[in-house]
DNA sequence: GGCTGATTATTCGGATGCTAACAATCTTTC
DNA sequence: GAAAGATTGTTAGCATCCGAATAATCAGCC
C-alpha cells in the first residue's frame, strides 16, 4: 500500500488542478503538517499512555491544568486548555464521574464554578505526568536541537489566529 | 479576565507540584503548543472560511484530497488525511448527502470503495481553495521567514510518532 | 431598589473521532 | 477447489467538540 503522496507530487497535482492560479504551497505545507503532527501526536499519546488510564487527550489536559492551579475556575481551565466552555462541561462530567476531580459553585459569585482535584486525582497525576513527559521527550526529540524554536513558532501561530477573533 | 499563565509561571508551578522530579519543560512546551496551535488554527479556519460553506475542517480535508487525486480509494483518503476509516465513512456520508462527492464500489475488488467529485464539488473547490489558501498565508505568516523550517519540523514530529506504531 | 446589560455554566443538536466487532471479499496455501 | 488468513468499509458505542440558546447571577446606572 503506497504511503501518502510526497509534497512534490501534491504540489504538481494542485498546480494542474488550478491551472496557473497562484497558490502559496509553503503556507499549505505549514497548515497541513500542523494538523498531521497534532493528530498523529494525540493518537500516539492517547494510545500509549492515556488510554490505559481511561483518559482522552482533552481529559488529561483538563486534569493537568486543574492539578497545577487548583482550586481553579472553569472559565480559566477552558482558557488555559484552549477549548470551549461547552466542551469543558462535558469533560468535567466525565472526570468527576471517575472521581478524579470535583466541582462546586463559587461561594462569592453564583455564576462561577470552582474545580479541585480529589486525592485519587492527585495520586494519578503524580505518577502519570512524569511518564507522560517521557513520551513528550520522544516527540520533541524529532525536532533535535530546534525544540525551543519549534515551540516558539507554534506559539506565534496561536497568537496570530487568536488575534484574528 | 487574566490571560493564560505564562510559560515561566507554569514551569514554576509544575516544579513545585513535582518536588524536584526531573521534568523536560522544553518537551512539554513543544507538545502543548502543538495542540494549542492546531486547535486554534482549526477553529479559525472553520469559523472564517469553512463554516460559511457548511464544511467542517475534516470534511474540507476529505474534499480536498478527493479533488486533487480523484478517483481515489477510501483507504487512500484516510491515509492522506491522517484519520481512521471509521471517521472517513461518517464524513463521506455527510459530503455525499451535500452532493459534493460520490462513492461507488470498485468493479475489480468488492472490498474497495472509490470516490469521485461531483460537478458541484469541483466548482466549490475551484473557488474555495484559493480563498482558503489566502487564510493559510495569514497563518503561515506567523512563522515569518521560517515557514519552510516549521513545516519540516512538523513533518519530522509526524514521522517520529507514526514510526512508533 | 429596580432595571438593563453583561457574564457564567449548562443544555441541546449535530458533527467528528476512535476502537472493536462484523460482514463481505480477496489472497494464499494445501 | 476448499479452507484459513488478511483486507476492506461499515456499524455500534462512547467520548469529544462547537455554536446557539437558556437560566441564573452579578455589575452598573438611574
Amino acid at each position: 500500500m503506497p504511503s501518502p503522496h510526497t509534497l512534490a507530487e501534491t504540489e504538481q497535482q494542485v498546480a494542474q488542478k488550478l491551472g496557473g492560479l497562484p497558490i502559496d504551497f509553503e503556507a499549505m505545507a505549514v497548515v497541513s503538517n500542523l494538523f498531521r503532527a497534532a493528530n498523529a501526536t494525540r493518537n500516539y499519546l492517547e494510545r500509549t499512555v492515556l488510554a490505559p488510564h481511561g483518559l482522552s487527550w482533552t481529559a488529561f489536559v483538563v486534569l493537568w491544568v486543574t492539578w497545577i492551579w487548583e482550586p481553579i475556575e472553569t472559565r480559566q481551565i477552558a482558557e488555559e486548555g484552549g477549548f470551549s466552555k461547552a466542551t469543558l462541561t462535558g469533560v468535567l462530567t466525565t472526570l468527576e464521574a471517575k472521581g478524579l476531580l470535583a466541582r462546586e459553585r463559587s461561594a462569592t459569585d453564583g455564576r462561577l464554578v470552582v474545580v479541585s482535584m480529589t486525592d485519587a486525582g492527585r495520586e494519578l497525576m503524580q505518577t502519570l505526568f512524569p511518564e507522560f513527559n517521557g513520551y513528550e521527550q520522544t516527540i520533541a526529540g524529532a525536532a533535535g536541537d530546534r525544540r525551543v524554536a519549534l515551540a516558539e513558532l507554534l506559539r506565534a501561530v496561536t497568537l496570530v489566529v487568536e488575534k484574528e477573533r
